[in-house]
DNA sequence: ATAAAGATCATT
DNA sequence: ATGATCTTTATG
C-alpha cells in the first residue's frame, strides 16, 4: 500500500530515516514499473544541520524543494554525471530530507539492466546513490513531484524493520560539515548485501 | 563573468 | 589515489 502524507509529515527526520528502511520505492515512467527495497538511508535535517543543502536557510532555485511538505522528491544533480534522489519530509517551511542511498531490486530488474547498460546482474546495479536512480530512471525532472501521486511512489511493506536490524554510522562524503559529519545519521539494514560499499 | 566545489563512481 | 564531467552557488 502506498505511503500516505501522515507517515511523510514525520518531524524526525532520523526516525523517518529509519522508518523507510524496507519500504519499496517504485517508479511509473510511461507505463514502465520499476522498484527496489530500500536497504540504505541518511538523514539530512534542515537547517541547523552543517552537511544540509538547507544549512542555515540557504534559499535557493534547487533548495526550495526541500522546503516543500513532506511527501516531496527532491532531486538534484551532482559530480557532473549523477542524480541523487531524496526523500522531503516534516511540515512546509522545514527543510528536512532522507537520502536514500540504495536499494535492492524487486520489480522490473531487466529493464534496470538495460538503463544500467549492465548484461548481468550485480550489485553494482543498484548500490549506490547516483546508480539507483539510473535503475529507477529518476532525474532532475522529477524534483518537487508528490510521492503520492502514480510516476514515483513508496509502498508500505507487512514486515517492518525492527531497531535490531538497523546500523548506523557517519554520512558518505560529508567533510564540508565540521562537527556534524560525525553525527551517526547513515542508516542501514544490517547484512544487507545491496548496501553501498563507498567510503 | 568567473571559479570552485560537490550528499559519486569506476578505474588504476 | 585519481579522473570524469557539469550544475549550482558564491563572489566580484
Amino acid at each position: 500500500m502506498k505511503l500516505k502524507s501522515d507517515f511523510y509529515l514525520n518531524p524526525d527526520v532520523e526516525d523517518i530515516a529509519q522508518k523507510l528502511l524496507g519500504k519499496i520505492l517504485v517508479t511509473r515512467f510511461n507505463g514502465i514499473l520499476t522498484s527496489g527495497k530500500i536497504v540504505e538511508t541518511e538523514a539530512y535535517a534542515g537547517v541547523q544541520d552543517k552537511a544540509s543543502h538547507a544549512y542555515n536557510h540557504r534559499r535557493t532555485k534547487r533548495t526550495e524543494i526541500m522546503y516543500q511538505k513532506g511527501g516531496t522528491a527532491y532531486v538534484y544533480f551532482i559530480y557532473g554525471m549523477y542524480n541523487l534522489f531524496n526523500v522531503v519530509s516534516n511540515q512546509a517551511g522545514i527543510p528536512h530530507a532522507v537520502l536514500i542511498r540504495a536499494i535492492e531490486p524487486v520489480d522490473g530488474i531487466e529493464v534496470m539492466l538495460k538503463r544500467r547498460k549492465l548484461k548481468q546482474q550485480k550489485y553494482n546495479l543498484s548500490a549506490g546513490p547516483g546508480l539507483l536512480t539510473q535503475a529507477l530512471a529518476i532525474d532532475v525532472n522529477h524534483s518537487g513531484l508528490s510521492l503520492l501521486n502514480s510516476a514515483i511512489w513508496i509502498e508500505d511493506q507487512a514486515v517492518e524493520i525492527t531497531p535490531r536490524e538497523i546500523l548506523s554510522g557517519p554520512r558518505i562524503n560529508v567533510g564540508y560539515a565540521a562537527e556534524d559529519a560525525l553525527l551517526h545519521r547513515r542508516f542501514w539494514i544490517k547484512e544487507n548485501p545491496w548496501v553501498s560499499k563507498a567510503r
